[in-house]
DNA sequence: TACATTTTTAACCGCCGGGTTCAATTAACT
DNA sequence: AGTTAATTGAACCCGGCGGTTAAAAATGTA
């Protein structure tokens, strides 16, 4: 007894196994979408082959599942290593704003497979119902930071805690979404470091704008351009 | 001589037939994607048939082109009917932000059709050399805004034109694309009038805010919510 | 030893769906 | 009338790909 550190050479290691398989998957259907990704192409990427795919996960649309809930909750596990605890209210709203954006950009194969879930209505994601705990949780770091900015007298009365959310989510994957299409049309100037710089500091600026109450504070909050005087 | 008014009965009418399967599969396409389509659908829907669809367009890439560039010709002539001349730069930024807005919203299976471009990093767009006017022409408008708002000492000095209409895309574009799993997760509220009311009202506030070198105008220009006193 | 689980290999099935062929009919233009 | 383009229908081809079968070997467990 007492092997069990032993002889980890390699084989009869289901977990590992499925997790190659979804690390895969993941890469592929973020690609190319449910319909457009080839099983075979998963195989190939995998140290396994097809068939343990088909042996551990059913069929197609199942790992499509399974890869789209093990990326959200990955995702949304990320987020939740922000502390965000003792800031003032309008700075701690300011370092979410930024936490998100770099989240974001970090972790495009998230917003692909976001974007290919909106192309199909959200009908798979509807079926997590894991997620709703997570996304709870999500609101709530937005609406205490509301709660906050309203009692200190710094946030404007009216604003709703889910809108803001909005509009942070809004800037952020839009960014990472629709960088193909738009630096197409209209250059790929806002897509190197200094655009996207330029990008997340005009985002800040705009968001906190319509929270703050006295929106001339602004300038002290996020300086306007910190490169050119 | 001079028939050509009658008989117009309805037979060799090659343009309308065409017209028709673009119709159809643009609708097709915008749900399903180009992977996701199944020509024998789009051929269910049209007045014609499968061998039509093959005889006018070659395949089924060119047809999801075609569908493409007609569909972005169509958005973008819209947006022209938008007239602002004469407006102050304040309110004409205003008046562009809703007019994106509410047309984005308008235009779902356009929203889609980008979406789904963007699947493809851009792959058909970017073969579209006719768009290249019409984009010119978007940046255009707004690159006026900035410069008569800045002369009239309304504006930053630092706001670059492209990132403006970044800003106004992104909210615009994010309220329709992301819908399906926004109101998922976080319920249906924001996309019921009133919601759309509220971020309408709350991207203009917020994007005004950025751009406006004294925020403290921002009451003025766009009351914070109409139905609450 | 006996038994269950995991893993591998490779061939195989069946159908869906993109694209074609062919043959025939109809309109339009001269 | 003759020619060309438009239109229709249905059968057909065939490759790709989701999913299966079958059989065996290796591993783990007791």
């Amino acid at each position: 007894m007492e092997d069990r550190e032993k002889s980890r050479k390699w084989k009869q290691n289901p977990e590992a196994v499925k997790a190659d398989i979804l690390r895969v998957a993941r890469a592929e259907f973020a690609k190319t979408g449910l319909s457009g990704t080839r099983i075979e192409d998963i195989a190939a990427g995998t140290k396994t082959s097809k068939r343990m795919i088909f042996y551990y996960f059913q069929d197609k649309q199942t790992l499509y599942e399974a890869v789209l809930e093990e990326c959200y909750a990955e995702v949304r596990g990320g987020e939740s290593e922000l502390d965000l605890e003792g800031l003032r209210p309008d700075v701690a709203l300011k370092a979410l704003l930024e936490f998100t954006f770099d989240h974001h950009r970090r972790n495009p194969e998230f917003i692909r497979l976001v974007m290919i879930e909106n192309i199909h209505e959200a009908r798979h994601m509807k079926k997590m119902h894991a997620l709703a705990a997570k996304n709870e949780r999500a609101i709530g770091v937005v609406e205490r930071i509301c709660n906050a900015g309203r009692e200190a007298g710094l946030f404007r009365e009216d604003i709703s805690p889910v809108a803001l959310h909005w509009q942070i989510s809004a800037v952020s994957f839009f960014n990472v979404a629709n960088r193909a299409t738009f630096s197409t049309n209209f250059g790929p100037e806002l897509f190197d470091e200094a655009g996207q710089a330029l990008l997340r500091r005009t985002s800040v600026r705009g968001i906190l704008g319509s929270v703050l109450k006295d929106p001339s504070q602004l300038d002290a909050l996020c300086p306007a351009d910190p490169a050119q005087p």
